[in-house]
DNA sequence: TCAAAGTCACCG
DNA sequence: GGTGACTTTGAA
């Protein structure tokens, strides 16, 4: 029951602010709005106004301050935040540190974090106007008379259309509504928000470990978390399919979570088909508009179920019966910036608080997610039949020691291009992460330097080139040393920091197999969502190359490459990021993934100094499994996640001083009354020491129990907050960082 | 002498 | 974070 509005009614409001702290208002003057919990409310603040949402009622005599300015505007009748969501979100508040105001704004669609009224939730649908059923004998043949002759039989709901895209029938059907229209021969309406029972589409028949999956998520009464540990090619979509069409018919909400890269059309597509129901999508292309409603749609409880990236974690959810993350152990599910939340983490707080099943999939799980099912938290699903008669590709290793190099290419990896060029097959050259804390190698010998302080027996931390290649550095605990001149291994003078770019590997190919096309693909050539699947299209299955980073490990299906060459992956293998192996074993995963079909068999080419190295031996011999094993128990061994929790301090300012006074104070109030178990290391340079002109500083806080990190940081911030430094200095605290960049 | 640039406290 | 108010600094 909400308490009757009276005069000493005050409202303490979380602003969008970085203020670790609430503000109070008395209620407006002159609004018949009852004032809730969850509620936004517009209010004074300083010389302007502010969008706040009201985080508590209390009464006038509790207020920290005697005279209170009365809040101007309640706008909000219903809560936006109700119930768990706002349990959930004041969760994640104390879990990333962050004022709630700030959280609860992150929360939000742009257009309700400005304040504007939940959005309309009606369809829109098109119909032929009596001038429009009159003509249609009339127009000339081509889309805007395809459109006319469908509209014919009837009124046509704008799902509807976008469906029927997918089959080609009336692509791009806005462009010729839009003319049909214009000459006023058709038009659209509102109606009333579609509420169609679901008429699910049969799909194949799964094979028994889909079967055993499915029937496990289906039995699962309340909160149940499970990692779908499938291979590629083993249909975890379909055992997402069975478990949301159970959802549906038990008339709950089902959310998806998918990678960035992972929302494409044909899946949009494959779930409208398949499930029968309206299936939303959210993500950062779309336009705010189209977000608020979806985020309103799913707040009435119309939306049945939403497929969308990292910030659909946020929406609303009062019917969940289901939540689904995609490629679980993808990067993109951390935001880098703001409220550094993990959703897939995130999804998991709210799953518990919904109590509702949730799966994690993946053919390459995450380190944490393999260790929470073998702790017994999660139930591990495992999918090990690929669906078809997909063979795996053939995988071998180059040793490109003392191999002349032109843009890091080894002669026989050419000659593998040339030969598979010749039998009418592409080609795809992977070039791992452009790494940017460049290590220093022999190309003779394969040594790379490493700090000799924090060196284990089997796993070095390698030290990263600085200072133009003439000086070391540990990331790990600050040494530093000049760089030798000669390898001190095999004495070559071949020493060199790695990483020839993209472009440089595309201009040597185009300059050696002029004949045929070379494509480069990265964040430089294709930054809009749809050009990658663009470009793949221009590209076909004709004779050529493509050149790439990650954005090629998945996406498009491409039917006749026959070889993958991968080039760059001893930064992986010595990076100064402890997730680099991981992050390596996932991508030759995948990246393996795409070579071959059923009828042409792939070819993978990994290139490097170190054939011998344990992290491929293992992935080559035993899979991704057996790295994993491998993996978790050098984590273990050098003390990182998920053996220890970390949270990292940033700090950037002009001057390097400057940003390492800050965290020298940050870490002497750390210090002051932490416990025995929390190390902290730094401040050290960032591995990218420098960007746009800032230097940038941090400091890494890890300990062994997740409780004793947050009591650290909980004791030290407000004391940081305050910090004379802390106003000469852009920093940022994030908790369970995913690279210690 | 004024104005631009830097510093600071506060916001209910 | 953003703002107004106050302080320092520099050029005519």
């Amino acid at each position: 029951m909400p308490p009757a509005p009276t005069s000493s009614c005050v409202l303490r409001v979380a602003l969008p602010l970085p203020l670790p702290r609430l503000f109070d208002y008395l209620a407006p003057e002159r609004d018949g709005v009852v004032p809730q919990v969850g509620a936004r409310v517009r209010v004074p603040f300083g010389p302007r106004e502010r969008i706040g949402v009201i985080a508590a009622l209390a009464s006038a005599a509790d207020a920290d301050v005697p005279e209170l300015k009365p809040a101007l505007e309640v706008l909000d009748a219903e809560p936006l935040f109700a119930g768990e969501l706002i349990d959930s979100l004041r969760w994640l508040a104390r879990y990333t540190h962050a004022a709630l105001g700030e959280v609860l704004a992150t929360a939000l669609p742009g257009p309700l974090r400005h304040g504007e009224p939940l959005s309309d939730t009606h369809d829109w649908a098109w119909q032929l106007t009596e001038a429009g059923h009159a003509a249609v004998d009339g127009l000339r043949a081509g889309k805007p008379r395809r459109l006319a002759e469908r509209l014919q039989r009837g009124r046509l709901d704008e799902t509807t259309l976008d469906d029927s895209a997918a089959d080609a029938a009336i692509d791009d059907w806005r462009g010729a509504a839009r003319s049909l229209a214009r000459r006023g021969l058709a038009e659209r309406i509102a109606v009333a928000a579609s509420s169609r029972a679901p008429v699910p589409a049969p799909g194949p028949t799964l094979h028994p470990q889909q079967q055993a999956a499915v029937d496990a998520v289906l039995a699962a009464d309340g909160f149940a978390p499970f990692l779908l540990d499938g291979v590629t090619g083993s249909g975890k979509t379909e055992v997402y399919l069975h478990a949301i069409a159970d959802c549906l018919a038990r008339g709950r909400q089902a959310l998806v979570l998918v990678p960035e890269i992972g929302l494409t059309p044909q899946l949009l597509a494959r779930f409208r088909a398949r499930l029968g129901v309206p299936v939303h999508a959210l993500h950062s292309g779309l336009p705010d508009g189209e977000r608020a409603r979806t985020w309103a749609a799913c707040h009435r409880g119309e939306a049945r179920v939403v497929v969308g990236t990292r910030s659909a974690v946020f929406l609303p959810l009062p019917d969940a019966g289901l939540i689904v993350i995609d490629e679980e152990h993808d990067g993109s599910f951390k935001q880098l910036d703001g409220i550094r939340y993990h959703a897939r983490d995130f999804a998991l707080v709210r799953a518990r608080a919904l109590d509702v099943p949730i799966v994690l999939g993946s053919a390459t799980p995450s380190l944490e997610s393999l260790r929470n099912a073998q702790t017994g938290r999660y139930a591990h699903l495992r999918l090990r039949q690929r669906a078809g008669n997909a063979q795996p590709p053939a995988v071998r290793v180059i040793d490109v020691r003392k191999r002349p190099l032109q843009a890091g290419l080894s002669p026989e990896l050419l000659d593998a291009i040339g030969r598979a060029l010749d039998a009418g097959g592409q080609v795809l050259v992977f070039k791992n992460r452009r790494g940017y804390a460049p290590v220093l190698m022999c190309h003779d010998c394969g040594w790379n330097a490493q700090c000799p302080r924090c060196s284990l027996p089997e796993q070095g931390t390698p030290m990263t080139v600085h200072a133009g290649g003439r000086r070391l550095q540990c990331h790990h605990c600050g040494a530093r040393r000049p760089a030798p001149n000669a390898c001190p291994d095999c004495g070559g003078l071949a020493l060199q920091s790695q990483g020839a770019g993209t472009e440089r590997i595309e201009e040597a190919l185009k300059a050696r197999f002029s004949e045929v096309p070379v494509l480069r693909i990265d964040r430089g050539t294709t930054n809009r969502r749809d050009a990658l699947e663009q470009h793949l299209a221009e590209f076909g299955n004709a004779r050529g190359i493509l050149v790439g980073t990650q954005m090629l490990a998945k996406g498009h299906d491409l039917p006749n490459l026959t070889l993958v060459a991968v080039v760059g992956i001893d930064e992986g293998l010595f990076s100064a990021d402890f997730r680099a192996p991981e992050k390596l074993a996932q991508l030759l995963i995948q990246v393996a993934g795409r070579a071959g079909r059923a009828d042409k068999p792939g070819l993978v080419l990994l290139q490097t100094h170190h054939p011998e190295h344990p992290l491929l031996a293992t992935l080559l011999t035993g899979g991704y499994g057996a790295f994993a094993e491998l993996e978790l128990e050098q984590r273990e061994a050098a003390g990182f996640p998920p053996f220890v929790h970390l949270a990292m301090l940033r700090a950037e300012a002009k001057q390097v001083e400057v940003a390492n006074d800050f965290l020298q104070a940050v870490r002497r109030c750390i210090e002051r009354d932490a416990d025995r178990h929390l190390e902290i290391s730094g401040p050290l340079p960032a591995p990218m020491p420098r960007r746009a002109g800032y230097q940038r500083v941090q400091l890494l806080l890890s300990a062994p129990e997740r409780r004793g990190l947050h009591a650290a940081l909980d004791a030290a911030l407000p004391a940081i907050h305050t910090l004379p430094e802390a106003r000469k200095v852009r920093w940022s605290l994030d908790v369970d960082p995913v690279d210690l960049y």
